[in-house]
DNA sequence: ATCCCGAGGG
DNA sequence: CCCTCTGGAT
């Protein structure tokens, strides 16, 4: 089946689930960036549950900046990789208070050197905090975008190419959130609920066998 | 390619 | 029990 027009399927997804909010919490791009870092491989809930006491102990950056590593991987421990994610945070709050004169960066090549920020979250910081136009791929849009037939690969790189030329730069923030949103209240990883999907019409995976 | 790591769901 | 969750660094 040839791929569906992203207009439609886009406002499919809208007219399914409106026109969704970051599941992340957070109230400053302080918060956001390291929201964002705590986020890999784990839940967005699992994230919210230890982001007000990290933030009631350390608001902002300079604060974690001189954080006690230690106190930091207690704080966040039930998000897993806690080891590297308190590392990372902690590292990246000096990176941003000693060479960012306490800003941070507004490129994806600056965001991507700092610890524990590799494409998919330097993205999500561009679209989120900047509103500037990026395509985050994560495990659900990477999953959504295969099963609609937007491509056929597991590189998270390759997924944004084709998501990025395919879809209108203007709808690629609320696309972001649109797949995600999809991918885990229709097209999850296990049990996709095909038979109720809005867009199974459209769509080079439903009614085929897992 | 492998490691880091915990929690919730089916 | 096994899979999955808005990955990144080595």
């Amino acid at each position: 089946m040839m791929p569906a027009q992203s207009e439609s399927i886009l406002e499919r997804m809208i007219a399914r689930y409106g026109m969704p909010s970051p599941a992340l919490e957070y109230h400053s791009l302080y918060q956001l960036v390291v929201a964002v870092v705590l986020s890999a491989q784990t839940t967005d809930s699992q994230v919210n549950a230890v982001t007000p006491s990290l933030f009631r102990r350390f608001p902002d950056f300079q604060s974690l900046a001189g954080a006690d590593i230690a106190e930091v991987e207690t704080i966040i421990k039930s998000t897993g990789f806690y080891r590297n994610k308190a590392k990372n945070i902690t590292l990246l709050a000096r990176d941003i208070t000693h060479n960012h004169g306490g800003t941070v960066p507004e490129n994806r090549e600056e965001l991507m050197r700092l610890p524990g920020v590799g494409r998919k979250s330097a993205n999500v910081i561009l679209a989120m905090g900047f509103n500037i136009p990026a395509f985050a791929v994560d495990t659900h849009v990477l999953r959504v975008a295969n099963r609609i037939g937007y491509c056929a690969t597991d590189d998270p790189l390759k997924v944004e190419a084709s998501l990025t030329s395919i879809i209108p730069e203007t709808m690629w923030i609320p696309g972001h959130l649109l797949f995600i949103t999809h991918g885990r209240r229709t097209c999850r990883a296990r049990n996709p609920l095909c038979p109720e999907c809005a867009i199974n019409d459209l769509c080079a995976f439903a009614g085929k066998t897992l």
